[in-house]
DNA sequence: TTATAATATCTGAATATGTGAATAAAGTAA
DNA sequence: TTACTTTATTCACATATTCAGATATTATAA
């Protein structure tokens, strides 16, 4: 597999991992605030441990990271390049 | 589900249908010119079928079309909206 | 009609993904 | 320690996706 090949593998991956409902939702709440596990779920009404596989996808993809303050996990988006992007996406 | 939920639902199948290195090289070529499957498949290397089938799938996404001349079928780019964000994703 | 070229569809097998209840693990505080 | 909160992981199951060879369809031309 040529070097464009790769880059397209790795350009779909990332695709990929944005081209789910919950996880768009997800990062529309993220884009305007950090947010933890608890609110998501409570918020977008959808089962915690649902919720926490849909962020491991996107901390999978470098599109997420979590930071953890006690007990909590603030999870924010972590691709400066992927924030326009994301925004595009979400946007009305 | 409400109307913001069914919204993402629609763009996350947009995204599922670019998330897929074929169909990403698909689309590169789409970009400078409407082009035939077996030109498609020749150039990509990869089997007709499979192109038929990307093809379908970007199809049903309503990103490309075809228009058939005699016995090919030319695919072009087909939604003005996408193609901005299409070249941002192919681009170095 | 027959032959040929281009494209689409069918098929079955392998693999991947999504779900949510249940459970485990990690951290805090009494 | 025990109790509690938050998050991650496991589990079993269902559904979806991908692949490429084989076959079917469509259109043209001899």
């Amino acid at each position: 597999m040529n070097q464009e090949e790769k880059e397209f593998e790795k350009r779909a991956a990332v695709l990929k991992a944005l081209a789910h409902p919950v996880r768009l939702r997800i990062l529309k709440e993220l884009c305007v605030n950090k947010t933890n596990v608890t609110s998501l779920y409570t918020k977008l009404d959808v089962p915690q441990s649902t919720i926490s596989r849909h962020l491991l996808i996107l901390k999978n993809a470098g599109i997420v990271s979590g930071k953890r303050h006690g007990v909590e996990i603030d999870y924010s988006l972590d691709c400066q390049k992927l924030e326009h992007f994301i925004k595009m996406i979400i946007q009305d």
